[in-house]
DNA sequence: ACTTTATGTTTTATAAATAGATCATAGTTT
DNA sequence: AAACTATGATCTATTTATAAAACATAAAGT
């Protein structure tokens, strides 16, 4: 009966989630949208709505996002026009870093 | 046989979640730390970490955010002293707003 | 004050994600 | 070049989230 494995958070994450939740929120009822209204909209349930206005961590990284962009809340504080260009510029970087990293099997000094 | 109900998702949605996972993959492997290693301290398995770099919209955010905590990615471009500065701002603008959103029955002429 | 409608909450059946293991491949270091 | 190790990919059992419905509450408009 006791829940078993319950998973924690930093509280970095555990704030973020908060934050964006809130802001989707704030977002929403200042665009006069009903929660039914985004839901149908994003493809969702409105019971999943709520728990994403929540912070609820248990969400959808996809149900989240595609909310947040129906209501103009901006990920990143990035345009949408310049999105691909970020992603590009990820991308660069990562073609030039190694693919796999190596862990040293002996510890450096790296104190000093 | 056939995948029946495939959620969609809007473009600016979709790269962010790229670019999301392109972030957390560059910042991983610059700290030089192992997929299994960051899976390991966010609680999560390999596998979710590979999907979560890649972008896949079916992850928990939860697990998104701690990875992202985790190998020092910003969301929101917030730090994360400020991060609850920003939650109480989000709380008072939320108690000013209406707590519901009523939809006119009539609609009104907004474009003159 | 009354009526209407949005929201909060709970429950259950169903659908889907996750962990964990295994294997193949590719990349790194010596 | 050889050995070692990280990563990519796939599979299955299990856990878990989700949708949908129903209801109660609360708030907004008249």
């Amino acid at each position: 009966m006791a829940k078993v494995s319950a998973r924690t958070y930093s509280r970095y994450s555990r704030e973020a989630m908060t934050l964006l939740g809130n802001l989707i929120r704030a977002a929403r009822i200042e665009r006069k949208m009903t929660a039914q209204e985004v839901a149908e909209r994003a493809g969702i349930s409105r019971g999943l709505l709520q728990r994403i206005e929540k912070g609820d961590p248990k969400c959808e990284l996809g149900a989240t996002f595609e909310v947040a962009a129906l209501v103009g809340v901006k990920l990143f504080d990035i345009e949408a026009t310049t999105l691909n260009g970020h992603i590009r510029q990820t991308e660069d970087k990562l073609a030039l870093l190694p693919r796999s990293v190596r862990k040293k099997v002996k510890v450096v000094d790296d104190d000093f």
